[in-house]
DNA sequence: CGTATGTCTGTGACTTAGTCACGTTTCCGT
DNA sequence: ACGGAAACGTGACTAAGTCACAGACATACG
């Protein structure tokens, strides 16, 4: 059964898939699955992580909060990703700010530091994975920084209401949520959307925006 | 004369100076000093590094330029850091928008790709040196995204210039590379700077700035 | 059914920051 | 001494954030 187990996991990360399969057996030997149900808090500021997370299914949201009550999105894991804050917070005893919550009920691989030691040392295809996702991370960030830095809100906002819009084209997000999500002020957003509600792109209801004009919301989105 | 150089370099990094001689050997062996005059471009996006970076001495700026012409430093690596930046395009092969510039001269040891692998592969404090710098370089940029998103431009203005400040309490800065320090705009700085002065804590002159009461800047920037 | 309670949204007045289009000063080389 | 470049100043405007509220809606509960 348990070789059953091993392959269910691991066939999700090509990398690991690729290994030989010793070091595959290094990896799975001591991992144990886990499941965080939605609204879980997968890190925050001051609790150490005790293992490498590989997440399978379900998608951790890591936010930066601030003193003063506002918080911004820095990015999100999701299946066949590795949780590199826990990583660092493992590998060097770096301090974050930086907060995990699990957005919907999230399945991950836990590898306990000396395998996953063990691994980095011996499976070139496990460093890889890796050190891929730390540099995907940090080109995340330096993505947000260009973003807030730079870029206009409501450019901003056009492109997170299609990030994050269902499939039917609803997107069921409260003013502060989306707030949130920009680093900005609940109050900014709602005048922002108000504005895109008269020029007929949105429809705007208690907790839930309807895309009413996706292809303007794009243009605007990606209008220098 | 080969083993005095090698040491000469490589007990510039604890990490590496407590590895086992034959370890220490695998980078040597292959590694090349360089030296980069004050003002080269370390890297930029499009050009893909060659080689892992070492610093020893002198300080790279790594700043995020957008295509409207503005600017914001992220960081700066000195003495006895990595180039991240290098590694990670070395690593995978993301593309940064960053751009790596030498502020001063620049003395850096340069090991090519293979060594450097090997030396991931069998050197764990060498694995630790690289991690460590990673995160520590997340640690940074998250730390700009609070900073950009969160605060007051006043007080990062503040904090900037006690930073930058050289011994006899004076920077040799343009109101320009000030805004390009915040990820601001020139104009404002100004109008910042003018008010720092107008209250005596700063000196204003052509490409200087004098600083006359820190502990009153040093105040603005550390208020919640 | 009505009312209480908490969440979500709207608004106006104000401050801070960024933009634009200039004008002025200062420095430096020839 | 003078011409040009770089640095700095300014006013008028737009964008974004803050503060202190006031409504509006949803649900739970008597």
């Amino acid at each position: 059964m348990e070789g059953a187990l091993t392959e269910a996991w691991i066939d999700r990360f090509p990398d690991l898939a690729a290994l030989p399969a010793d070091d595959q057996r290094l990896l799975t030997a001591s991992a144990a699955t886990v499941a965080l149900p939605a609204g879980t808090t997968v890190f925050a500021p001051g609790v150490a992580a005790q293992s490498f997370l590989l997440i399978l299914d379900g998608t951790v949201r890591v936010q930066q909060v601030s003193p003063n009550g506002r918080e911004i999105v820095l990015y999100r894991v999701t299946g066949g990703e590795t949780c590199i804050m826990t990583t660092a917070c493992l590998l060097s005893d770096e301090e974050y700010s930086a907060e995990g919550f699990a957005e919907t009920e999230v399945e991950a691989v836990a590898v306990p530091k000396a395998a996953f030691e063990e691994a980095i040392a011996r499976s070139p295809g496990f460093r890889r994975l890796v050190f891929a996702d730390y540099s995907h991370r940090i080109s995340d960030l330096m993505h947000v920084v260009e973003e807030v830095a730079f870029e206009r809100l409501d450019k901003r906002l056009a492109q997170r209401l299609l990030d994050l819009a269902a499939a039917d084209g609803t997107v069921p997000v409260t003013h502060q949520d989306l707030a949130f999500e920009l680093g900005s002020a609940r109050e900014v957003v709602g005048r922002l959307l108000k504005e895109l509600e008269r020029r007929g792109w949105v429809g705007l209801s208690r907790g839930r925006i309807e895309l009413r004009q996706p292809e303007r919301l794009r243009e605007l989105a990606e209008r220098a």
